[in-house]
DNA sequence: TAGCTCGCTGACCGATCGGTCAGTCGGAAA
DNA sequence: TTTCCGACTGACCGATCGGTCAGCGAGCTA
């Protein structure tokens, strides 16, 4: 039911065979929409357009054909993740930029990013690896580096896990992503059809934290602080 | 596959009822593990130690049966994310003990959590409104209550919209369950196994970013920002 | 003791599953 | 023209799916 490989070629043909990638095109969607089991043979074939047979003839089996969707899957949100650097921009306005983008990318990807997401959640304490190679590795590195890249230069506050920034980042979009379905019910939710405006509030909230703005007493982690801590108070409405 | 109704009663029986209530206990088991489709009513009656047919005997069908376990699973979920405020806290203390209880929760029940994940991710946009009103939404309007309280006693900034903290808040800890198995792989991240650590990191960066304590010239978007914003650089180590 | 309810069973149902196989057919190579 | 190859098909396989049904037996009631 996991991916166990991601990584290696075309199992029974080489997907520039225009037969095949029809093929492949409706597995995409099928197992997107529905998952793995609740996904036939039979329908594929059949909204494809052609006999199951067909089918197996292209992919040796139902397995085969699914690993060769999730490699079509991750090669798309490995690209998601991906994106070129502009170095004229500041650290914050790149980090801005790839959460609109990965963003953006997720939602107009729908159903190949919740194939994607979906194989996150199921995936074992060992099957993870692959993923965490094939797909994930690149996009994250780079977002760290960036993160890295704004503490070097003074940007960010330097007693911060680069790792965490990143973590957080991509959390936001992918949950926001997620959850939007349910958030829509939600009376004190007005965002949940705004990603452009929800993306920008949310990089207010989060730079606002990792920026050294804060008075400079205020880095102890927050479980271990006695009090409300001397902060001035402003104006409360 | 979804669930229309997760509000109503029993469905063949009081789960008073010893049998259902063994059967309940494979079948939350069987379906968190392996999903809706993956799991077979001749495998929860084996599990179970009884028939197939007394199986349907308790529970009228398959559907049914998963609407029960999904009723179970979100009440876990629904004390998972409703957590006894103590007026005697500040309100950074509170969110901050939220986020500690929500996690712990999330990784204890780790099965069942998966369950209620994998339906809000698989709902449709119709159908994510019951799962928003029975299950999430006492808990994430109480989340927002707290953030609200916390904006008029002055702690947090004004010009901030409540429920994006909420949100954020959520996908924090839920983003962490939802990806440890992947992110264990990450040579840069060192907390996927040290939950509380990272809760702590992540509301020290969560908190820094929603406290009034950031020169106040910075309340605009970042994505409308023009440059690096005049900002007294600290020595960069 | 007779009658009834109810938890429970094994045998069975039609449908569908993933997968196989013999064979058709068109086009390139010989 | 023959041969061969590979895309492709319909018919079929055993297994399993969700679900049904007649009936068994223990316990309560009249």
């Amino acid at each position: 039911m996991q991916a166990r490989d991601v990584s290696g070629g075309p199992v029974a043909c080489g997907c520039a065979n225009p037969g095949a990638q029809l093929i492949l095109e409706v597995a995409v969607e099928l197992f997107s929409e529905k998952g793995y089991n609740a996904t036939s043979m039979s329908e594929v074939a059949r909204r494809a357009g052609i006999s199951k047979a067909n089918v197996f003839h292209h992919f040796g089996s139902k397995h085969d054909l699914y690993l060769e969707v999730i490699r079509e899957a991750c090669r798309d949100s490995r690209e998601a993740l991906h994106q070129g650097r502009d170095s004229g921009q500041t650290v914050v306005q790149q980090l801005s930029a790839f959460l609109h983008h990965h963003l953006d990318t997720l939602l107009r990807r729908d159903r190949v990013s919740r194939l994607v997401v979906r194989e996150v959640l199921d995936s074992t304490p060992e099957g993870g690896k692959e993923l965490a190679e094939q797909v994930f590795f690149d996009g994250f590195t780079e977002l760290v580096e960036i993160v890295r890249e704004g503490q070097q230069q003074g940007e960010f506050r330097s007693d911060m896990d680069p790792a965490l920034l990143a973590h957080m980042i991509i959390s936001i979009s992918l949950f926001y992503f997620q959850s939007r379905n349910v958030l829509r019910h939600f009376p004190p939710v007005d965002f949940a059809d705004e990603p452009q405006r929800f993306v920008e509030m949310a990089c207010d909230l989060l730079f606002h934290g990792c920026l050294k703005a804060g008075d400079p007493d205020n880095k102890a982690a927050v479980g271990n602080r006695p009090a409300c801590r001397t902060m001035s108070k402003e104006t409360p409405e």
